[in-house]
RNA sequence: GUGAUUGUAGCUCAGGUGGUUAGAGCGCCAGGUUGUGGCCCUGGAGGUCGGGGGUUCGAGUCCCCUCAUUCACCCCA
């Protein structure tokens, strides 16, 4: 029988590259903290309309990459959540329904399938690291929530990013700006990749992102979606830009910026990294102040929100040596048995110090004192503590520092301390 | 869903035009050191060559199918 794998597009991560997450969890809990976010679990699974209703049947997300099942026969659909701004304001409609709530400022680090062909910095369990800012979508909130999550990459010392922004303007807006980019596009249609030929119909916005030469060469000259929108859209924008300016964030304004999700409104960002091939983008976001009504909700929530890709965030992070630093840790004290009949012995002691606060292992196989060493040694022990017959007789007992080679004689009482003494230099 | 790529030991990989018992490095185990690791030396274990079918006297090698991997497209974090 052939031996079972993981599925498809999931991973599995082990200890040695669980440091790494920690470590980025930890970056991303302090600095979070500072702006004010507290973090949100929500469900894993969704009723499937949710995701419908709030990222838009017309996207390739709700289109062809939602694990979607029936939990029983005459259940509602339900999907494994593809992303996490539509369950959180959910969550948030449905714990404040009526609305008239200050502002909630939300953090998550959570786990998110998509049914995509897997690839470099994709999978079809992925985690995202990302935050909503709920009840405001004022220039200062949009700015608070970019540089929360260009501070967040500074902090990790990632460098050589680049923050794209545009604003998408409001739902007249880009109508207006639909019909004006369709007809700067029909003479050109013949010379259209089918995709972009569909999208004209659909979506003809889409085609500002196509990643063919000859559709780019095309939209190059077409007139600009920042043209489009009203005055007072267009001063917000501005102020959006001055803060950030302020605020010493590098930008550039993208005109062919359009997220791909439906939900999104005014300003949109994301950040790209181009350490990361084909899959280059590391975050994005922008304002989503339609969504609270499409979900449901008796009044308009305005809030903004972006997302980065946590396996990306490795990815890149790796690229530019920035694990370098952390460094395993092993136990504080190896305690090596001279024969396996000392095993009760040796158990009890490794029980004693442990309760003292010392980390400690032990042989658990039987085997050899020079495995035992060995293995002593891969797991980086500090000491070595060896439980023979003349030791358990006596009482006193050989320590052994595994980095200097220097041994001591002590009596058991006093190898706690030693250790603890010792750790802390 | 489409295209390409790769699949040989636990890991990383060698194995011109098909030819006898399929190799290396690292790792693992043991011994050299009958109570002591990291270095060194010696030895050992470990392989349905992804799976199935075919061509052939003979297939890791050629052909077909299949599964899996990786990368890219689509799209997105």
């Amino acid at each position: 029988m052939a031996q079972f794998q993981a599925v498809k597009g999931a991973k599995d991560i082990f200890p040695e590259e669980i440091v790494r997450w920690h470590y980025i969890e930890e970056v991303i809990r302090s600095v979070t903290a500072l702006y004010g976010f507290s973090e949100v679990r929500t469900p894993v699974f969704e009723y499937t309309e949710l995701f419908q209703r709030g990222i838009g049947s017309t996207t390739d997300i709700v289109g062809k990459e939602m694990f979607t099942f029936l939990p029983d026969p005459n259940g509602r659909s339900i999907t494994l959540r593809p992303e996490m701004t539509a369950g959180v304001m959910r969550a948030f409609l449905q714990k404040n329904p009526g609305g008239g709530v200050p502002v909630h400022k939300l953090y998550y680090i959570s786990d998110l399938f998509r049914k995509e062909r897997p690839q470099a910095g994709r999978q079809r369990q992925f985690t995202q690291f990302g935050a909503e800012l709920l009840g405001v979508s004022s220039p200062a909130a949009v700015v608070e929530a970019i540089s929360l999550m260009m501070q967040v990459f500074g902090t990790l010392g990632l460098h050589g990013l680049k923050l794209r922004i545009n604003s998408l303007g409001d739902l007249e807006d880009r109508s207006r700006y639909r019909e004006e980019l369709r007809r700067y596009l029909e003479p050109y249609r013949d010379e259209l990749d089918e995709a972009s030929r569909e999208r004209f119909e659909k979506n003809p916005l889409r085609i500002l992102d196509s990643k063919n030469p000859a559709v780019q060469g095309i939209v190059a000259g077409a007139p600009k979606l920042l043209d489009c929108i009203k005055p007072e859209g267009r001063a917000e924008f501005d102020r959006v830009l001055g803060y950030l300016a302020d605020r010493d964030i590098a930008y550039e304004v993208d005109h062919l910026l359009v997220r791909g999700l439906d939900y999104y409104g005014h300003t949109a960002f994301e950040v790209v990294s181009s350490e990361l091939g084909a899959q280059d983008a590391l975050g994005g976001g922008g304002r989503y102040d339609a969504l609270s009504k499409e979900l449901g909700g008796s009044a308009e929530i305005p809030a903004v929100g972006f997302a980065v890709g946590m396996e990306r965030l490795i990815i890149a992070m790796e690229k530019q040596g920035l694990f370098a630093a952390l460094s395993p840790r092993g136990p504080q004290v190896f305690v090596v048995l001279q024969d396996a009949g000392l095993e009760e012995h040796a158990m009890r002691i490794a029980d004693r110090l442990r309760r003292a606060g010392v980390t400690t292992e032990t042989d658990l196989a039987g085997r050899s004192m020079k495995a035992q060493m060995r293995e002593a040694n891969r797991l980086l022990a500090g000491f070595a503590l060896f439980v023979g017959q003349d030791e358990v007789a006596s009482g006193n007992f050989t320590l052994k520092n595994l980095r200097t080679s220097e041994q001591v004689t002590l009596a058991l009482d006093a190898i706690p301390g030693v250790l603890l003494e010792s750790s802390k230099l």
